[in-house]
RNA sequence: GCCCACAUAGCUCAGGCGGUAGAGCACUUCCUUGGUAAGGAAGAGGUCAUCGGUUCAAGUCCGAUUGUGGGCUCCA
C-alpha cells in the first residue's frame, strides 16, 4: 500500500492534515507521486537538523533545503564537523526516525516568531523572518526541534525510512563569499531503501566511468606538478581522439559555410583594454611583458576575429562572415575549482564569431541551434536549452541589450524546443544561449553556447556599407558549439566509459598474434590497414593469446585482430569485437571495408 | 580565493606509541610457442610531494608551499 504523505489543495501543496475550505480541489500525496522525494527530503534535512541540534546544542541552525539528488543542511558550529561526527549524526537521525515524533505546523506572528528564534540564540532565523517581510510565519515542530519552514512536510518522523549522509562541506551564509562560512552537510533521501540503493549503485558507476581514472588508465592524458595546475599533457592516445574530434570539427564546420582562420597567442595589452575585457577579467588573465611592451595571452579568440574584419572595407554583400578558429586559450581559473578536464586553465574551444546585419540575426542563430542540434545527435546527447538575460556587471545600451535578448528568444521559441529563463546571469557584454547536453548517467553539462554581442561591434567600430551606402554597424555572434574540446573530451570519456565508437577509438584495432609463427603475415596484415588509414597497433609479444586479449579487451579496443596458423594459411584475420563477440573470419581488406562503412555512417 | 580531507615504487595500496620502507599489478631477464579476459621463475624500482621546524632520531609530530579530492564562490 502507498503511504500518503501529503495533498494538494488548489494546486498547493500543503499537510496531510491541512484546513480545508469548501469547493477546494484536492489531491493526496502519496509516497509515488512525483512531489514526493521534495517533501521527503526537506523532511529529512529537518530530522538531520533536529539529530544535529541534539549533539552539538551549540549549532546555529540556517537552511536546509531539498536539492536535485537529495538535501542539504547548513550548520554555524565553532569546530568543522568530522566524518565521525557525520556517523554519529545517521545514528541519531535513526533513533529519532524510530521515535516517530510528530510534524506539527504553527503558525506565528512575525514578532513573535522572532522572540521565538531571538530567545534560542538563533540568529540566523531572525535574520530570515526579518528578510521575509511577511506579517505571519510558519514554523515546523518534531519534539524539542522546531524550523522556520514553509513546509509541507511528511506527517511524523517514522516517515523518513531511506537516508543517507553523503559528505561535510564548507558554504557561505547565503551564498555570499563575503559572509561567514557555514559548515553544511549533504545527504539524500528516498521512499523506500531500493530507490536509495539504485541512488548509490548509480554514484558508483559514476566513480567508475570517471575521466580522470580512464584518462590514466587508457594513457589518453595527465597533469603534472612540475606543469602547472590545469594544464593537461595530451599522451599519444588522448592526442588522437583529440585530433580526430579536431578533423571532425573542421570538416563540419566547412559544411556549414564558414571559414577557417587562426589568430595569435598574445596581444597587446592596449587591445584588450579596449575591448572590456582588462577592465572586467583582468585578474583571471596571464600578462607577459617585453621590452617595455605588455601582452595579453588570450582568454578567448574574438579579438583577431575582429581584426580579419577591420582588415578591409566591408559590403552588406559580403555578410554574414563566419570565422571558425579551434583556439586555444588561457584562463587563470581560481585554484579551487580546478577539476580533471572539466575545468582548466589552457584549453581549445571550437569557437566561432559570426558577423552579420541584424536582418540577418534570426538566420544565423537559428542556423547555429541546428548546428548544435547535428553534433549533439552524433554524439547521442540529449540536450537542454537556457536563455541568460542582463547581469548587473555589463556593459551596452538597453536597446542593444533588448534587441539581442528578443533574437535569442525569437530563435528559441522558433526551435520548438521548451527552453528555461535565466535572468541577469548573461555575459557582460550580451544575453547568451546555454546548451546543456545530457549523458549516459543523465547528469547535465555545458558545453554549446551562443553569445549575441552589440558591444564589440561598437567598441572596435565595425562597420559595413549598407545598400544605401550608409556605414551601418554589424551584429557579432560568439558561439561554440563542443566548448572546450578538454571539457568535451572528459564529458565524452564518462558517456561512453571509455568504450568510443569506432569512429572516436584512438586505437580502432589490434592485430593480436597466436606465437611467433606468424609474425610475418601479421606484419604485412599491419602494413596494409595502416596504409589504408585505419589506426591499428600490433602486439606480437610472446605471451599467451588471453593474456594479449585481456589487455586489449581492458583498453577497450574495439576490434582485436586474432592471427594464427589458420589465418596465415586463409590468408585472414579472426576479428573479436569488444563485447566478446567473435565474427567470422574475413581477409584484412574486407574487415577494413567493415570498418569503414560503420565509420562512414556518421558523416 | 574560502572550508575540510589527502599526498609512500609507473599504478592500486599496507606501514600501532617517532628508531633511515613493504605487497600486488606493471617493468627487465630467463624458461615457456600457448586459439579468445592473467603460464612460471628471477631481478630491478622509493631523498616517503617540496622547504623549514621539534627531537639523539621524523613517511610518522608541527608550520609553510605545491598538487589532488569533496564542496562553496567564480566561469567573460
Amino acid at each position: 500500500a502507498k503511504a500518503s504523505i501529503a495533498g494538494k489543495v488548489d494546486e498547493q501543496l500543503v499537510d496531510l492534515n491541512a484546513a480545508l475550505h469548501n469547493d477546494a480541489k484536492v489531491e493526496i500525496i502519496t509516497e509515488k507521486s512525483p512531489e514526493a522525494l521534495e517533501i521527503i527530503r526537506h523532511s529529512t534535512s529537518h530530522l538531520m537538523a533536529q539529530a544535529v541540534k541534539q549533539l552539538f546544542p551549540k549549532a546555529k541552525v540556517t537552511i536546509g533545503p531539498a536539492i536535485e539528488n537529495g538535501f542539504y543542511y547548513d550548520f554555524d558550529v565553532d569546530a568543522p564537523f568530522s566524518l565521525e561526527d557525520l556517523e554519529k549524526i545517521e545514528t541519531k537521525m535513526k533513533e529519532l526516525a524510530k521515535a516517530n515524533l510528530k510534524v506539527e505546523r504553527q503558525v506565528l506572528k512575525k514578532d513573535d516568531a522572532i522572540k521565538l528564534f531571538r530567545d534560542m540564540g538563533e540568529e540566523y532565523k531572525v535574520e530570515l523572518i526579518e528578510d521575509l517581510g511577511a506579517d505571519t510565519v510558519s514554523l515546523y515542530w518534531q519534539g524539542d526541534f522546531v524550523d522556520l519552514c514553509r513546509g509541507p512536510h511528511l506527517p511524523s518522523t517514522g516517515f523518513c525510512k531511506a537516508f543517507k549522509l553523503t559528505s561535510i562541506a564548507g558554504a557561505y551564509w547565503r551564498g555570499d563569499e563575503n559572509r561567514k562560512m557555514l559548515q553544511r552537510i549533504y545527504g539524500t533521501a528516498f521512499a523506500d531503501k531500493k530507490e536509495l540503493d539504485a541512488y548509490l549503485a548509480r554514484l558508483e558507476e559514476a566513480k567508475r566511468r570517471d575521466h580522470r581514472k580512464l584518462g590514466r588508465e587508457l594513457d589518453l592524458f595527465s597533469f603534472s606538478d612540475e606543469v602547472g595546475a590545469g594544464l593537461v599533457i595530451w599522451h599519444p592516445r588522448g592526442a588522437m581522439l583529440r585530433t580526430i574530434l579536431e578533423d571532425f570539427e573542421r570538416r563540419e564546420h566547412l559544411k556549414r559555410d564558414y571559414d577557417i582562420v587562426l589568430g595569435p597567442q598574445i596581444l597587446k595589452k592596449e587591445l584588450w583594454e579596449r575591448s572590456g575585457h582588462y577592465e572586467n577579467y583582468r585578474e583571471n588573465m596571464y600578462f607577459t611583458e617585453v621590452e617595455g611592451q605588455s601582452y595579453g595571452i588570450k582568454p578567448m579568440n574574438c579579438l583577431s576575429h575582429m581584426m580579419i574584419y577591420k582588415s578591409q572595407l566591408r559590403s552588406y554583400r559580403d555578410l554574414p562572415l563566419r570565422y571558425f578558429e579551434l583556439g586555444t586559450v588561457h584562463r587563470h581559473e581560481r585554484a579551487g575549482v580546478l577539476h580533471g578536464l572539466l575545468r582548466v586553465r589552457g584549453f581549445t574551444q571550437d569557437d566561432a564569431h559570426i558577423l552579420c546585419t541584424p536582418e540577418q540575426l534570426d538566420a544565423e542563430i537559428k542556423g547555429v541551434i541546428s548546428f548544435v542540434n547535428d553534433v549533439m545527435g552524433i554524439f547521442g546527447f540529449e540536450y537542454e536549452m537556457e536563455l541568460s538575460t542582463r547581469p548587473e556587471k555589463s556593459i551596452g545600451s538597453d536597446e542593444d541589450w533588448e534587441r539581442a535578448t528578443n533574437a535569442l528568444l525569437g530563435a528559441l521559441k522558433d526551435s520548438g524546443r521548451e527552453f528555461d529563463i535565466n535572468e541577469g546571469d548573461g555575459a557582460f557584454y550580451g544575453p547568451k544561449i546555454d546548451i546543456k547536453l545530457r549523458d549516459a548517467l543523465d547528469r547535465r553539462w555545458q558545453c554549446a553556447t551562443i553569445q549575441c554581442d552589440f558591444t564589440l561591434p561598437e567598441r572596435f567600430d565595425l562597420t559595413y556599407v549598407a545598400a544605401d551606402g550608409e556605414k551601418k554597424r554589424p551584429v557579432m555572434v560568439h558561439r561554440v558549439v563542443l566548448g572546450a574540446i578538454e571539457r568535451f573530451i572528459g564529458v565524452l570519456i564518462e558517456h561512453y566509459a571509455g568504450n568510443f565508437p569506432v569512429w572516436l577509438s584512438p586505437v580502432q584495432a589490434i592485430i593480436v598474434t597466436v606465437t611467433d609463427n606468424q609474425i610475418h603475415y601479421a606484419q604485412e596484415v599491419y602494413d596494409t590497414l595502416r596504409a589504408a588509414g585505419m589506426r591499428v597497433q600490433k602486439d606480437f609479444r610472446n605471451e599467451k593469446l588471453g593474456f594479449k586479449i585481456r589487455e586489449a579487451q581492458l583498453q577497450k579496443i574495439p576490434y582485436m585482430l586474432v592471427i594464427g596458423d589458420k589465418e596465415v594459411e586463409t590468408g585472414t584475420v579472426a576479428p573479436r569485437f569488444r563485447d566478446g563477440k567473435n565474427l567470422t573470419s574475413m581477409k584484412p581488406i574486407d574487415f577494413q571495408e567493415f570498418i569503414n562503412s560503420e565509420v562512414r555512417s556518421f558523416h
